[in-house]
DNA sequence: GTCAGATAGTAGGGCATCCGAGTATTTCTG
DNA sequence: CAGAAATACTCGGATGCCCTACTATCTGAC
C-alpha cells in the first residue's frame, strides 16, 4: 500500500498514453487521441482472434472476406476489380489475395466470357465448402464479439459508421456481378 | 422511384453484407458480424487518414507512436524489448521500426550502459522536433475523429475496451525506462 | 565457478497492404 | 477507322506485422 513505485501491477499501457497526452497537452485533444489508440488496438485483437480460428482452414480474415463475396455471388464468380470495389482494397491486394487462394485450391481464374482484360475469381466446390465450414466456426464465436451484447453491438456500429462517413465509406454502383 | 434493379444510388457494401448474412444465416450472428467488418473498416479509414496527415513528416502511425513512446521518456531512450512490451508488437517488429526511425535521423540506437545484450532506441534532436510537430498536427486535426463528439469518443472507447479486455489488454510491470 | 536456461536483439521468410509502372484490351473521339 | 484515353490486371518495391530460428549476453542453480 506504500506509494509503490517498484509496482509490478497490471498497467493498462493505453489509459497510460492517454494520462501523458493530457499532462502534455491538456484535456481537448485527449479523448480524441485514446479513442483512436483503443480503435487500433481493438481491432488487432479481433483480428488476431479471427485469424486463430480461420488457420485450420488455411485462411485468414482477408482471404475469408474475398471467398464470402463469391459465395454470396449467383455463379460464385467475381471480376477481380469487382472484389477490390468491394473489399475496399487496392487492385494489387486483389491479385495477392486471389494468388493465394488459388494456391490453396479455393478459387481459379478463369476467362471473363466477353472482355479478354478481365478475369474472373470463381470458387471452386473446395472453396464452397471451406467458406461454408469456416463461416460455421465464426458464427458460432459470434466473430469473437462475445464481449459486447447485441445492443453494444448495434451502439458500437452506430458510432463507427459516423466514422465511415467521414471517410466517404459509400460506392457508387450497382451489385451486379459485373 | 421504380425498383430500379440497375441502380447507381450510393450502397454501403457493409450494410450489403449484414443483409446477406440475415438472409443465409438467420438474425443471430449478423450483429456481431456487422460490428466487425465496422470495427475493420473504420480502423482502416482512420489509419489511412493519419498516415496522411504524417506523410509529411516521413513517418507512418506505427513509427510515430514508437517515437512518442521515447518522447514521453526522461532520457528519450529506451531498450527496444521496451519498446515492443509498450506498443504491443512482436519484437522483430521493433527492430524494423527502430530501423526506419534511425534511417530518417529520428533515433539512434545506442548501448545500454550495463547490459550489452541491451541496445537503446535514443531520440535525436530532429526526433524530438518532429515527433512535437506531427504531435501539433494530429492534435489539431483530432486525430481524424472530428466525426464524433468528446462524449462520444467516451462511449466508443468504453465499447472497445470491453473487448480490449477479453484480449487480455493489459501488461503486468512498472513503467520506468529499464 | 561453471554450465544450463532465460533474455535481448536480429536475420530470413510469409502475408496484407499500398504505390508506381507496364502490358493488354476495350472504348471513345475526331 | 485510327489513335488517344480509359480500364483490367500484374510486377516490383516499400511498410508493417507475425513466426521461427540464431547469436550474444546475462543469471542463477549447483
Amino acid at each position: 500500500m506504500a506509494s509503490s513505485e517498484t509496482t509490478t501491477e497490471r498497467i493498462d499501457l493505453l489509459r497510460e498514453a492517454r494520462r501523458q497526452w493530457e499532462k502534455h497537452w491538456g484535456e481537448e485533444p485527449a479523448p480524441s487521441m485514446a479513442a483512436v489508440t483503443t480503435l487500433m488496438r481493438a481491432q488487432q485483437i479481433v483480428m488476431s482472434h479471427l485469424n486463430l480460428l480461420l488457420a485450420p482452414f488455411d485462411l485468414t480474415f482477408a482471404r475469408y472476406e474475398a471467398l464470402m463475396l463469391l459465395y454470396f455471388t449467383r455463379e460464385g464468380s467475381l471480376p477481380l476489380g469487382k472484389i477490390g470495389e468491394r473489399l475496399q482494397v487496392h487492385p494489387t491486394s486483389v491479385t495477392s489475395l486471389i494468388d493465394r487462394l488459388e494456391r490453396d485450391g479455393y478459387v481459379e481464374r478463369t476467362p471473363h466470357p466477353s472482355d479478354r482484360r478481365t478475369t474472373l475469381a470463381t470458387l471452386t466446390v473446395a472453396g464452397r465448402n471451406v467458406a461454408g465450414q469456416a463461416t460455421q466456426v465464426l458464427n458460432a464465436d459470434r466473430f469473437g464479439m462475445d464481449a459486447l451484447s447485441t445492443e453494444s453491438h448495434e451502439e458500437l456500429i452506430l458510432l463507427l459508421d459516423r466514422i465511415r462517413e467521414t471517410g466517404g465509406d459509400e460506392v457508387a454502383g450497382d451489385l451486379r456481378p459485373d
